[in-house]
DNA sequence: CTCCCGGTTTAAAGCGCTTTAGACGCGCGC
DNA sequence: GCGCGCGTCTAAAGCGCTTTAAACCGGGAG
């Protein structure tokens, strides 16, 4: 297997020099009809693709947006590819690394600017905020789905407050009066949707109930084995996000308990698995595409334009009645 | 925000080469202890780090191996994760790029091949053989979890056949006779669990019911539906993976048919979800991990080694019993 | 005192591309 | 016939690092 075409080879099999094999390549506005025609054809002969280090090297830009991803959450996920969907069609492209346990987040970015990113991208990351701040100070950072002040870095998020306030309206609405939360434990987003909790409950004259629970199943499915052997069970239970409603139905499904006759369950995110037909979750949607979105547009708004003062978009999460829940009994 | 520090200027700082600067950050031996510590100072006080695409470009070998992922999927996302923790043990860094609609796995390949990754590795794809062969012989291909001839690439996968065959084994050790297999459609994966589901059978002296399935949830729930409505319903259900026995666990569950008294549900992967505490799903586990390092050791074989000829490394899959399987009744 | 040697250090040539300043030809008006 | 401007092309200088061949240096051997 002899070495890979270089735009030399192009060059000389075209018959013109290497300025121009890159220029018409690059579909840059200069070289004549006949030209792009000659050197399109030798570059398809040869097979030649070029070498993105090299370019990248040479270019004064590399149009990359950095993106360190949890592999093992769902919603994390989806939202890097949502990125990677936005980022293109704005003409960047995405760098993906994983954080796994030999590599964390603080690490992951360092990699990232490293390979010449111009910007990272921050997917509901559970970096203290003292080193989010370090980072904006490196580069130009857009934190995704985390409440936290903007310090030198951007933030697009969904006001978490808000929407869990939309689902106890929405319980409340068809009637519940005994509401439980089970809580996203010590995860960065627990907090806002907890007191979201409270607050509206306290707005229609309820007070309500917390349960310690956790972003995961597991911390559901604990949840609700305690709510089982409650001896005045509530109507309807608010999770901290999809995963921990996931939890909390498969326990009561097993124990006979029908959701939504006998309990309505809610859950946040409107990941994947909320919208599958067979759990029909009611969600608070987290809105992953339009976050990734203005989080892409954010980190192009610093890059391309030149704003330099940070932004916080907050955006409106919307409840999405889907079959979990019902009027009480 | 001035420009980032270059290797000259640490050299500058040290007072000596960007060559002795360059050995000493890469710990190459050569350079005198004295020299080392002051480059190493000198470093620290700029805060240096090696731009990552000037040195891969220098550098005759980049030891990157190319990852596609689809991380719409959970088993090839956490496949992903553990093939990042191998590479990393082995010395190898790993280049993540998503598929999404607008880049298909093909397409990802080839952004990957630009990146100068020396080998790829394809975590369960979907590509035709044709596809997969054209590939081998542009750069070194390791086939993760699929079925296929090697031909000019490696292939690590388990093997589904006596995967189903001990999910069967099991089922009728307890003592079912009708057993049903929900496939897994047109995916890449289904014949051979469904060949090995039949299989088994036939050896007990039984045989198969096998209903039309698919990959994900949507299609165990959707099997799960036609088999409630069945006058004689199956005592156990093999399910083609773990996301489709979870669609079927949980539309059984909703209609009050219990998992395992009433029917016993097997899964295949062994997949996080499967391990949650309150699914406890029995399936086969497809050894993510193992096969994640086979396959990196497969590739830094043809890399550093110099094995030319590809390989077939087909693992031994075993039976996870947890607990959705019990007797009949 | 010279020569040679091994351990260190460095100058300089790339890696494969982009980019810019300037060269080149050509038709035009004067 | 000359100079000019324009559209097109190219030589060459990087991008920031690695790597190699050669320079350097002090000291032990002859």
């Amino acid at each position: 297997m002899q070495r890979r075409p270089r735009l030399e080879d192009v060059a000389a099999e075209a018959g013109v020099s290497t300025a121009s094999v890159s220029l018409v390549l690059r579909d840059v506005p200069g070289p004549s009809a006949q030209t792009r025609e000659r050197v399109l054809a030798a570059a398809g002969r040869l097979g030649y693709r070029a070498d993105r280090t090299a370019s990248l090297l040479a270019r004064r830009r590399t149009r990359l947006l950095g993106v360190p991803v949890l592999l093992r959450d769902a919603f994390r996920t989806e939202m890097a590819e949502e990125v990677q969907v936005a980022a293109e069609m704005g003409g960047y492209a995405v760098a993906l690394s994983a954080i796994t346990p030999a590599s964390d987040e603080a690490r992951v970015v360092d990699a990232l600017l490293d390979m010449r990113c111009e910007a990272v991208l921050l997917l509901a990351p559970e970096l203290p905020e003292a080193d989010l701040a370090a980072l904006g100070a490196r580069a130009p950072v857009v934190v995704v789905a985390r409440h936290v002040a903007p310090d030198g870095f951007d933030v697009v998020r969904v006001a978490d407050e808000a929407g869990v306030g939309e689902s106890v309206d929405h319980l409340v609405g068809l009637g519940h009066r005994r509401i439980v939360h089970v809580d996203g434990g010590g995860a960065a987003m627990a907090a806002d949707r907890r007191a979201g909790f409270l607050a509206a409950l306290r707005r229609h004259g309820l007070d309500g109930r917390v349960l310690p629970g956790g972003p995961v199943e597991a911390a559901g499915a604990a949840a609700a084995r305690t709510l089982l052997g409650d001896p005045e069970p509530p109507t309807a239970v608010i999770a901290a996000n999809d995963r921990c409603a996931l939890g909390l139905l498969d326990v009561f499904l097993r124990a006979g308990v029908r959701v939504p006759e006998d309990v309505s369950v809610v859950g946040y995110d409107d990941g994947e698995l909320a919208r599958l037909a067979h759990i029909d979750l009611t969600t608070v949607s987290q809105e992953a595409g339009e976050q990734a979105r203005r989080a892409v547009a954010a980190a192009v708004e610093r890059l391309d334009g030149n704003r330099t003062d940070p932004v916080e978009v907050v955006l409106t999460p919307h409840l999405v009645v889907r079959g979990t829940t019902a009027p009480p009994r």
